[in-house]
DNA sequence: GTGAAAGCGCTAACAT
DNA sequence: ATGTTAGCGCTTTCAC
């Protein structure tokens, strides 16, 4: 079933169907409609890798996470695929599994077969990515690197809302649990909360880096007692729930002893018990713009130097990891 | 970069560099490696789409699944995606939101620019899959079609397990809550337990068809009530937990007033307190097998009659929202 | 507005 | 064991 079929079935040249298939008002509306009754008739798609071939456009997308089980990324990576489907483009989902190794061997083998390429990933070095993204259209998400479109999301000011909050409900010794070196996410964090701490006259210690996930929060949770303080916010909900947890082993309770924030906003903290206050992130419009991005620089024509940056609000969720502190403590 | 330098390069001419690179041993060892060498020192990468027209295979697999913000999912994609790479696949990624008419719509569109699909949804008809494996080799997880591959998840065994641990516990009132009609997980599930119960001597009242998530569980509370049962089976984790939810708003406390077990094992139910016990389905490895039926077919040559089946165990993971029953209430 | 023909990069007969 | 050639399905000049 190819081209061949429908043009002779049309009863015109491959080149006429060609021409009516990919949306060209070159023909004329009687032709095109004659060629589209047909196509339709003999249920033809078109071979997308002869037209990659020719075009040199594939109309595929690649999507780099760091980790697909990382709750974080499903909402993105749904909103994503689905925004570029309907757009008429596919995507490889691929999971670097936190290796930066693997990550650029990846991308590598996928930039032949993509147009374009999302990176949700921190670990990989800025440089490696510069270089990369000479070769491909990129678009970063969280993470900035000149001459790269990216994504972002407005966690500075997430951080400086829940360092308010917990000041506003009385908290005057707050800590900070960092994520890995190199977060982006984690660097805005510590510069905005680290401000908004001075501006509202409380201490906040910040720790780290640590592990972005629940074993990094557990494995965190002495420090924090250490430092003292009632209030805590963590890198993100998986640390929140594993400080949780750890406090918990402590005999420390949250909220009563001590409240915590997160960062995320995933299903996980909406489940966990107590159900975690946390800054909301966009992960399903970033996945959008992302791709909007992208395909935005692509149609454009001129990829090298259409670079746009997008920076997505975020919003403080309270739940009921947080309160006032306890009186008889402190 | 195409295969005419590295052949150049190396002395020799394209179809000799084309043999080199495909691994033929068709070609002497030292050509070869001179080859390889040229190849690697220019950074020749082969391009898929060209690769693709001429041999008719595109080295790509589609992964179908009903929603990728379920937590059942993730895990499965992310195995089935590393496993797919190390074999020299990539993997598109498709979330059908549960949408039959997308799904079908997608196929169709993948059908071109795949080799194979892993579909993992519930809800398309039986009769549309067989036509669509028709054209395409297709491994269904967790659904079984006469003639297609199927990877399987022996829910059942999970069930008769659940189904022993509370009438062990000492319940003699159940309460099975169904998934979606037409789920094969459901009927497995409905099935089994229904055999166990008898067998235990216990009651077990089937309630449904409900939705596959925690909204499901909450809406199906008021009747798990009615029946008076002790001990209730979720279809999934989310439908446990959501019952969970519904019963804490009636003041029905878990696991003292009513034990209450879910299936599949996510993080959700990790996370969730009272953590939950589960029947763990093993997601990644039914990925990887599932990847592993399909490159299987695909590499055999023999797509039409290479149907397999494979059946991966459960377990049941016992945590806390399980007691024996209140003595006060019977 | 439509037909003719070239060619995208690669593999796979077919030669030798 | 290597070179030669045709052609995968499509788009895109170039003619007319």
């Amino acid at each position: 079933m190819t081209i061949r079929d429908v043009a002779q079935a049309a009863g015109v040249h491959v080149s006429t169907a060609s021409r009516a298939l990919t949306a060209s008002h070159l023909v004329k509306k009687e032709t095109r409609e004659r060629v589209l009754a047909a196509a339709a008739r003999l249920g033809y798609r078109p071979n997308e890798s002869a037209r990659a071939l020719t075009t040199g456009r594939t109309r595929n997308l690649g999507l780099i996470v760091s980790d697909i089980a990382n709750p974080f990324f499903p909402p993105l990576i749904k909103a994503a695929q689905a925004h570029a489907r309907v757009r008429g483009y596919q995507v490889f989902v691929a999971d670097t599994d936190e290796d930066v190794r693997v990550e650029e061997e990846l991308i590598q083998t996928l930039a032949r077969q993509v147009d374009g390429v999302v990176l949700v990933s921190p670990r990989l070095a800025d440089d490696v990515i510069a270089r990369l993204g000479g070769d491909l259209p990129f678009v970063l998400v969280n993470r900035q690197i000149t001459g790269l479109s990216a994504v972002l999301m407005d966690v500075a000011h997430g951080a400086v809302r829940a360092v308010e909050h917990l000041a506003g409900l009385g908290h005057t010794r707050l800590a900070l649990v960092c994520g890995p070196r190199g977060s982006w996410t984690s660097a805005q964090m510590r510069r905005a909360a680290g401000q908004a701490a001075a501006d509202a006259g409380v201490r906040l210690d910040v720790l780290g880096p640590n592990a972005p996930t629940e074993q990094g929060g557990i494995a965190a949770t002495a420090e924090v007692l250490r430092t003292g303080a009632t209030g805590v916010i963590g890198y993100n909900d998986l640390v929140a729930i594993g400080l949780i947890e750890g406090l918990d082993e402590h005999g420390v309770r949250v909220p009563d002893d001590l409240s915590v924030i997160g960062v995320d906003d995933t299903v996980a903290g909406r489940l966990n018990r107590p159900r975690l206050t946390t800054v909301a992130m966009p992960t399903a419009p970033a996945g959008r713009t992302a791709v909007d991005l992208l395909l935005q620089t692509l149609e454009s024509g001129e990829p090298d130097h259409a670079t746009a940056q997008t920076t997505l609000a975020t919003s403080l969720v309270v739940r009921d990891s947080t309160a006032p502190p306890d009186q008889s403590r402190g």
